[in-house]
DNA sequence: TTGTTAGTGAAAACCATTTCCATTATAGGC
DNA sequence: GCCTATAATGGAAATGGTTTTCACTAACAA
């Protein structure tokens, strides 16, 4: 599977006998409490994949986090990588992106200081990609409306929308 | 390479001496104008591979159309089929789409009663897809919008946009 | 500290798509 | 209507991102 994308949210982890539901978060990270209050264990790999992703300008690849990653802690797979990233996509803590490159690529939903709403414009040349929120406003306005419109009128959950602009870049475009 | 839609369009095929640029079709088909005109041949496989398109619903997999022309034409190979696809989505014939399934999918641009412009809901449990028109003027108009501001602010030259929302539709989100 | 079981890594499997290459067939020129 | 250059083809093999398998390890509630 190859989704566009966090596909809903929320805790749907069977939660062990005492109920630890509320984030009584010890202060490790930002993320512990939310973590930790979907029954989910907080491993050195799932510590080590959240700071790479809060630490860098985003849009990385998983293998991208592998190579970060890997230096300081040599015995976090690719494998964990992909299971981690699926499990924070679930958590709704980080966003699948696509940018038609044939790899998926990961965000942070919102950083620890707090959601920074933007959408991508991406070269297909290079791949560059430029997070603008100009015009963010108007979008999610029109976002919502239509959402809200779809949604009553398919019988659709709507969970998620996915806004981008392909073109050439300056670079690119000169190149010809 | 797994691309959202079309990526330019036009002739960038090298054209054989006699500039048979002007689209003088025939009319063995609609498309035989534009696709002789840029140069290329016209094909038994790429005439079917048009026909299964303009006759059925849209979103198409590869696949998709290997089963549905198979029967006729069970010489026609998957190969060809991606190849094909691949040249008419450059010409701007068709869209490739991505709907987070893991595998691309393809509809008309316009048939040959013309445009019907539409963009995409998906159900992200059972995949499936509505086409909706609703709000469309809306969102074409603040695209185009989006796209001047941007295109002049990063220097790019915008060739395209996805947008699109996912969701869970009315069975899917019954079954809970 | 201990037991339960979620989490892990390496290797293998998956699978849509692409590449290779020898063969075939389209269409412009005659 | 035939000839010829070469675009197009198809089957098999390769590619490459992601997922699965399975035996082993470690997080954490008690």
């Amino acid at each position: 599977m190859q989704g566009n994308g966090g596909r809903g949210h929320g805790c749907q982890r069977g939660k062990s006998a005492g109920d630890t539901q509320r984030a009584d978060c010890r202060g490790q990270g930002w993320w512990h409490g939310k973590f930790r209050g979907c029954g989910y264990r907080l491993t050195t790999g799932r510590e080590a994949i959240l700071d790479s992703l809060s630490k860098s300008e985003g849009h990385l690849s998983a293998e991208d986090i592998y190579m970060k990653i890997h230096p300081k802690y040599p015995n976090v797979g690719l494998t964990t990588i992909y299971r981690t990233l699926d499990v924070l996509s679930n958590l709704g803590m980080i966003y699948k992106l696509d940018f038609g490159d044939g790899r998926a690529r990961y965000e942070l939903a919102e950083g620890p200081k707090g959601a920074h709403h933007h959408h991508h414009l991406v070269c297909t040349d290079c791949n560059k990609v430029v997070d603008y929120t100009d015009f963010i406003d108007e979008e999610v306005e029109l976002l919502r409306e239509t959402e809200k419109g779809l949604g009553v009128k398919y019988n659709f959950k709507i969970t998620n929308h996915v806004i981008q602009f392909y073109g050439l870049c300056e670079q690119c475009s000169g190149k010809k």
